[in-house]
Order: C-alpha cells, then sequence, then structure tokens
DNA sequence: GTCTATAATTCGATAGAC
DNA sequence: GTCTATCGAATTATAGAC
C-alpha cells in the first residue's frame, strides 16, 4: 500500500475514533490530524472537506455491515420453513456486532462511532446517503410473515426500538454495568443471545401471558 | 413576572429548542438570542456561560419529571402487595411522556430536548449532575424484586435500554412512523401502553414460551 | 503528496454606555 | 437590565512552496 493510501486510513482511522468520541460538532479537523499525526491540509487533498470525511468514515464501516446483514437474511428468506423471530433478529443484530471481532485494537471505538451515528442532529446524519437503512425494508418484510397478527407501522418502530438497544449496548461496551463486557468472542456471544431474546420477546408484544 | 424573569424564560425556552435540534456543540449562543429575540449579552448575564445555560435547562425540564417519577413510584413501594412489572414500567415512563401535555406550544421540542440530552457525547452530558439518573436506584430495588431470578447487572442494562427506546419515542413524535403519533392525550396513553408492554416482555426474558 | 502560512469566518465572552 | 461594539481565540479551508 502507497503512502497516500496509508495517509488516507490514517485519517480515517483517527476520524472515527474523533467522531466517535466527540460527535461530529465536537470534533475538529485539528484533533484528528494531531490524532492521525498527518498534516492539516491533507484532509482537504484527500476528502475535500469535514462533511465529506465524515462520510467517508461512515460508508467504510457501513458497506461490510450491511452486506453481512443480507448475506445472513438471504438463506432465512430462501428456506421453505418460516424462520425464527429470532433468527432474523440475530442476522440483524450480529454483524454490527461481530464487527466488535475485527481490528481489535480499534474495534472499541469504532463500535462508538457505530452508535454515535444513530445519536447525532438531522442535520448530520442526512450526511449518510442512508448508508445503514438500505437492508431494512426486506427485514422488515420477514418480521411481517413471522408477525403477521402485527402492522407494519408497529414493526417499523419496534426495529426501530431494536437498532436503538443495539446502538446503546455498542456504546456502552467494558463498563461496569454494560451488556457487552468486552470484545472477546465469548463476550460479544452471550450478549447477541440476551439481546435478541430481549429483542424477540419485545417485539411478540403483550401477548407473553404474564400478570 | 418581571421582564427579567421573561427574559430568562425566553432564553431558556429557545436554547431547549436549539439544543434539543442541533445538539450542544451545534448550537451557537447566536442562534439561541435570535430565537428568542433577546440581546447577545444577556446569555451571560443571566445564566454566565453555554455550559451554564445547558445545566439550567437540564434542571429546568428534570426536576418536575424525576418528582413524578418518584410519586408514581412511592405507592407501589408502600403496598403490601409486589406490583406488576408494567407498574412499576408505567411509573417510570409514564412521567416524561406525560409531560408533552403541558405547555402544547413547547412540547414537542422539549421531548426532543429530553431526548437528545441522552445522546449528547460524555464530555456534554456530564454538564447535568445526574439530574435524571437520581431515581433510577429505587427504581431497579423494585425490578429487583419482582425479577428476582435476573441479577441487578441484567437489570441495569436493561432498564438502560428501555429508557433508549423512550427516548427514541420521544424524538420521533410525528414522524410518519412514529410509537406517539402525536402529542394528544389518547395517542400518549395508546403509545405508552405498547412500550411498557415492549419493555415488560423484554426485560422478563427469553422464558415467553413462543415458537 | 506533503508541507507552511494564512485567509476568511465564526464563536464565546465581555467592557462600557445607557 | 439591556444594549452596542468588539476582543481574542478557534475554526474550516486554501494558496503556494517544495
Amino acid at each position: 500500500m502507497g503512502s497516500a493510501a496509508v495517509t488516507k486510513q490514517r485519517i480515517l482511522d483517527a476520524a472515527e475514533r474523533m467522531f466517535g468520541t466527540h460527535g461530529f460538532d465536537g470534533t475538529t479537523l485539528r484533533n484528528v490530524v494531531k490524532d492521525a499525526a498527518v498534516n492539516l491540509a491533507l484532509v482537504s487533498y484527500h476528502f475535500g472537506s469535514k462533511e465529506e470525511l465524515y462520510q467517508a468514515v461512515i460508508a467504510r464501516m457501513a458497506e461490510p455491515i450491511v452486506k453481512s446483514q443480507l448475506a445472513a437474511l438471504e438463506p432465512l428468506e430462501a428456506a421453505d420453513a418460516l424462520p425464527t423471530l429470532e433468527a432474523v433478529l440475530t442476522a440483524y443484530m450480529k454483524p454490527p456486532m461481530d464487527n466488535l471481532l475485527i481490528n481489535q485494537e480499534l474495534a472499541l471505538e469504532r463500535a462508538k462511532f457505530f452508535s454515535r451515528y444513530y445519536m447525532e442532529p438531522a442535520s448530520v446524519q442526512a450526511l449518510a446517503n442512508q448508508e445503514f437503512a438500505s437492508s431494512d425494508e426486506r427485514f422488515l418484510d420477514m418480521f411481517q410473515r413471522i408477525l403477521p397478527e402485527q402492522s407494519r407501522m408497529q414493526l417499523f418502530w419496534k426495529l426501530d426500538a431494536v437498532v436503538m438497544m443495539l446502538v446503546r449496548s455498542m456504546s456502552e461496551i467494558g463498563k461496569p454495568y454494560a451488556l457487552i463486557k468486552s470484545n472477546s468472542k465469548a463476550d460479544i456471544e452471550t450478549a447477541a443471545l440476551e439481546l435478541v431474546a430481549f429483542a424477540a420477546s419485545g417485539m411478540r408484544g403483550s401477548y407473553c401471558g404474564a400478570d
């Protein structure tokens, strides 16, 4: 990899850390280039502007996650039997969580960026061209097949709620009372099971026979 | 109310709108005073700094909500019989939702500020001295009595997840597929029932007997 | 491609008149 | 209390040397 490619990667890595920790508006390009140990002018040269840098960070992270989500969904769609709600939720939630297993030294900060993306003001979130949301419709179709008694509107806000839980879990990794204890394979596996169980029970709704 | 008090309120109202829409770092005092139609220097005069203004907005909103949460919890604590999980969750979630019924013209923007507070970077969130979290321990004690088979660590992250769902619901009010359709009494009542049902089923966990 | 130096804004905060 | 005017610092972005 040429030194230009190295520079771009160093900037992207640092931007991911800074945007994830301080948010878009709380991050300055001077913080980014200091963390990346590159010159300030190189951000404009390689990415154009702060907004375009943010878009580049989003795209780099979202692409493999969405691809992995759809790859996990496809066999469930193709199967003869209707999959369980847990299986579909796992296909949805596991890819962003498994992302913690690659690039271990950057994993926790990437998770923070992943989370913060959903928490940015609408003006900032609009910078990403629906990178993540592109697969939600297909997942909603599957949820509707499994839970036909619920309206698409219900399923929509419930999936939205599930995303918020997922996102929050990933932003709290390692904290004393967090669901995800660390970015080890075992801790992620355990947390995914608990998160899927919570989400599935919640989505099935009030027909839970309690009280 | 004297004109000074009016000025302070106008600034607080405008700050609530701006912080809620653009976040702390995305909000400028010049935007606030323009929206409030007051002079820029009056922010420093009445509140000292941008950070102190933010703290004042948090405190003004959090106080009645926390007070109402605890008032709803107390009879449940005092009763002989153990309350239902749904009852405790309602005591927790209804106060912030019912807050939409007062000051109707500012309600939606207050809800956005309420939501955004939980989504700010840690550095910003630290500006509020645990205004909201002060009652969580007592609620967790009650959850533990109702769900003794779950560890406090589990209940902690599950309550945290519930808060994120609540917060998200309040930030999406009025959008096409949102849970809360409007800030009318009927829509809030309906949404609260659905949200409590989701949260209760989720917290009870995987013993839901489905499939 | 990478750097220095700086232009052009914008921000939070305040001094001082009224 | 409220206003005008402005300071000093920090920001994004870029021009131009190497």
